[in-house]
DNA sequence: ATAAAAATTTAGGCTTGTCTAAATTTTTAT
DNA sequence: ATAAAAATTTAGACAAGCCTAAATTTTTAT
């Protein structure tokens, strides 16, 4: 039904509005799109006529329940076929992004509710992002950000907010990636960096910037 | 780099040309992708702009070195998803040409080569169609039709040259599936029917247009 | 050897999704 | 309250892939 450029806009109009609280801005689209506000303008129109989405000239844009569907189709399709990668094929977290921004296009429903079962129903990709139910409905699991964490406690690894695959990368360095237990031994006044230990392993030093992208919950 | 129309012109004009021997027509191009003759002949002109195919005006085309090459690949892919689809997710094998119809296009070298590998390197696609190696070459095992088996012979079913899903279902009823250990009872004269023993169950019948369309090979 | 038939190509056009340049509306700053 | 700046839309265009109708070439049948 929704093509592939259409899939991604719809896709990309969920994330970009909070999961559909907000509007969302035609620049804010071309950005994220690598195309020109033109030819946002253009698509915008089209998925309204296609009652995708509710659209006001100037007003911004965002996704009627029929888009919203369509959007966490694709999510759902995108985050199991990055599970499918990881824990099937052996891809590293920070490799599986790309392919999965092609492999969330095809539609079959049979295809994704099987791969579900083989995957043994996960609810959450390599990054810790929660994973769509079949229904459409997507789990909202509440979780803290790693730097608003207090020295001496400990909290469990659960996502990052970040995919770009050099921080991905930086993380699984430092031993830091969803399931790892972290206790906060040290934070710095001055810039808010925090010296952790993870896993039993020798301590080590993160910077604000990345303990703001790094998401946790408290161990019970 | 080949767009997914052209990628699906240059599978096709293997498979008519018969692995490339002949030259390939356009109405037979045009007939198979449910396009219009003036539709090909454009594609025709690109794709020999492309150098991926030999092109001269109502002479018919063949695949260049290049245009083969692309083709290996996407049968490759193909044939890979179709065996992940009934190895690993349990399809039927009458279900999943349609699927890997899409899942083909992705590109990913590493995507493919990794599921080969997952897959234990699989030889020949769940129809019994031999897999190109990752090298770009195309095994060509050498199979009899069942119609041409004489009475009292043994033969192991190897595949099917024919892919309806109708006749796949048909087969699979009958016990006709790779592997299968057939012995042709009888045959008869008249209309070239057989009767045969399908893996010591009851003797079936299978008309000659069914016997046609499946490989075998005899038994050692 | 020719005329009819079949196959193929050319010409002109349409839709999707993109672009640039220009016009318009909204927001921000004085 | 305006004027400048920023955001957005409109206008006109283009490539990819497809279409129909008409022209051309090749093949087949007399
Ligand atoms: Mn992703
Ligand atoms: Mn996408
Ligand atoms: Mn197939
Ligand atoms: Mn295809």
């Amino acid at each position: 039904m929704a093509s592939l450029a259409e899939e991604n806009y719809l896709k990309l109009i969920y994330h970009l509005s909070g999961s559909g609280a907000e509007e969302v801005s035609t620049n804010a689209l071309a950005e994220q799109t690598q195309t020109r506000a033109a030819s946002v303008t253009d698509m915008l129109r089209k998925l309204a006529d296609k009652n995708l989405v509710h659209y006001k000239k100037y007003q911004g844009v965002r996704l009627t329940p029929e888009g919203q569907e369509v959007a966490l189709q694709v999510i759902r399709r995108h985050r199991l076929w990055e599970v499918f990668m990881v824990e099937k094929l052996g891809f590293r977290w920070d490799e599986v992004h790309p392919i999965a921004e092609e492999l969330e296009h095809i539609a079959s429903a049979e295809l994704i509710n099987r791969l579900d079962a083989f995957l043994d129903f996960p609810v959450s990709d390599p990054h810790g992002d929660p994973i769509p139910t079949a229904a459409g409905t997507m789990p909202s699991p509440e979780y803290e950000k790693l730097c608003e964490v207090t020295a001496g406690q400990r909290v469990t690894m659960m996502g990052v907010s970040e995919h770009a695959a050099s921080f991905l990368q930086f993380l699984s360095k430092a031993g830091l990636i969803p399931g790892s237990i972290v206790s906060v031994l040290e934070i710095n006044d001055f810039d808010r960096s925090m010296i952790l230990k993870i896993n039993e392993s020798a301590p080590s030093f993160v910077s604000y910037e990345v303990a703001r992208n790094i998401l946790i919950k408290f161990s019970v």
